[in-house]
DNA sequence: CGATGGATTGAACACTCTCAATACTGGTGG
DNA sequence: CCACCAGTATTGAGAGTGTTCAATCCATCG
């Protein structure tokens, strides 16, 4: 995390530390691994390495879940639908991230690949093997989905109180944080303007104009399409209006 | 859960029996407390009964979150600022809910009375030991924190993708659910129009053009501002186009 | 019985959507 | 390497939904 975006870094309350309160492990020791991604490399013996190209489906809403992921590289939707096909993109899941970890027996939401992507994926039944016997694990999956509990509630913040303009921003600074964007980088966005407006709840042409709004502000710069300059930090930041 | 309504249910898959993966443990035995809520009262010798007035604060955002709490009586409003001051209501807490599982040093969210409101508190630290030492209780945890990041994800669908009237139907669908509405039953909506707009993305005006619109198709009838009566739930679900 | 706060309704306005036309990009095949 | 093609992005104009502002109604509570 770069420490100019951090200070632009959505509302997350520090999380617990809930290692003082597990049991020590024998097994481990100080410095092992910490992140649940660190741990799922443990498992690397049970895992499968995944392709899918653009717009595949990776799973659907109703499979069974029955598996965690990590994306070793390229980007995912998760969509939700509506009976008449609206859909709604919950998040999108970025190279490095995890998912799976929900206690859900069937898939919640479908995901695609926004990309070409490459996966690894685990049967969740030696993940949660794992995981009951090792407390710190228990710990990490605990983070892990109050984590993602947060980030769903402020993007109800976001969908629920802001304009166009101020959502686009909010996203875009966002996504700066989750790629660790530096100052001056270009933002890589693998996701179209059609994806980015149902993630937000609004319309392609929407989201195109809101790019353009901030773009005559100065706020930003639009190489190409899938590529931006985040200029004006404290611009974006004033319109994103995060506490 | 009334059978009729449980048919419109929101769309939450099965959550995972946890349990065949827990270690047993000795203490128990079959017919045992298994919901979150029965845990909680082995720890009532820890527990202060608390009470508040309409509109008072239980806790705000930003606070260290060191309790745990059961609903005893009344409805509260978790809310989220931003800077200038806009709120969004992320979810209300009927009498009977629990909170405070997130893994979260800080409230994330105020808490506020909606009505005269009677809490139980137990320290957060007496429920982590006991929760260390169970694992029925982790897993229950971890259904509950599933739960509420499925109810966050659905509420991002409807807040994305449907329309005002829509909004309201889902509101008013979800609500009867969590209150075991039996057909004809008047609803109790506790909460006035303002928060009902501020859960929903909406102003009160366009809150109460929705019920008046709802009335005058005869989805539902409205006895008085604070009870509602679904008179055509077939008419409610196909706007809430549960799936 | 008046006062207060919330609910409801109306009218004008603003923002976003819809529909349509055009421009651009990336990939394909010559 | 270039021309073409399909898909996507962008821009414009008009329509629609929800907001804003204002007035009125209603219920509750001194």
């Amino acid at each position: 995390m770069s420490i100019s975006l951090s200070a632009a870094r959505n509302p997350s309350p520090a999380l617990r530390n809930g290692f003082s309160l597990a049991q020590p492990h024998s097994s481990h020791v100080y410095g092992e691994p910490r992140t649940l991604n660190d741990h799922l490399r443990s498992l690397r013996q049970y895992g499968s390495r995944l392709h899918y190209r653009r717009n595949e489906t990776v799973f659907a809403e109703g499979e069974p879940a029955d598996s965690v992921y990590k994306v070793i590289n390229g980007t995912l939707r998760l969509c939700r639908f509506l009976a008449d096909g609206r859909r709604h993109i919950t998040d999108f899941v970025l190279s490095g991230d995890i998912m799976g970890f929900l206690e859900c027996a069937d898939q919640p939401a479908t995901a695609e690949a926004v990309t070409d992507v490459t996966l690894m994926s685990y049967p969740r039944g030696c993940f949660d093997r794992l995981a009951a016997s090792n407390p710190e694990i228990r710990a990490c999956v605990l983070c892990h989905l109050s984590a993602n509990l947060l980030e769903a509630q402020h993007q109800l913040l976001v969908m629920g109180c802001q304009s166009a303009k101020e959502r686009v921003a909010s996203f875009l600074l966002r996504l700066a944080e989750r790629t660790d964007l530096q100052p001056g980088e270009r933002l890589d966005l693998p996701m179209g303007r059609q994806d980015i407006g149902d993630h937000l709840g609004l319309t392609t042409e929407t989201i195109c104009r809101a790019i353009s709004m901030l773009k005559s502000d100065g706020a930003l710069s639009v190489p190409s399409p899938h590529e931006l300059v985040l200029k004006d930090l404290r611009a974006l930041r004033a319109l994103a209006t995060e506490s």
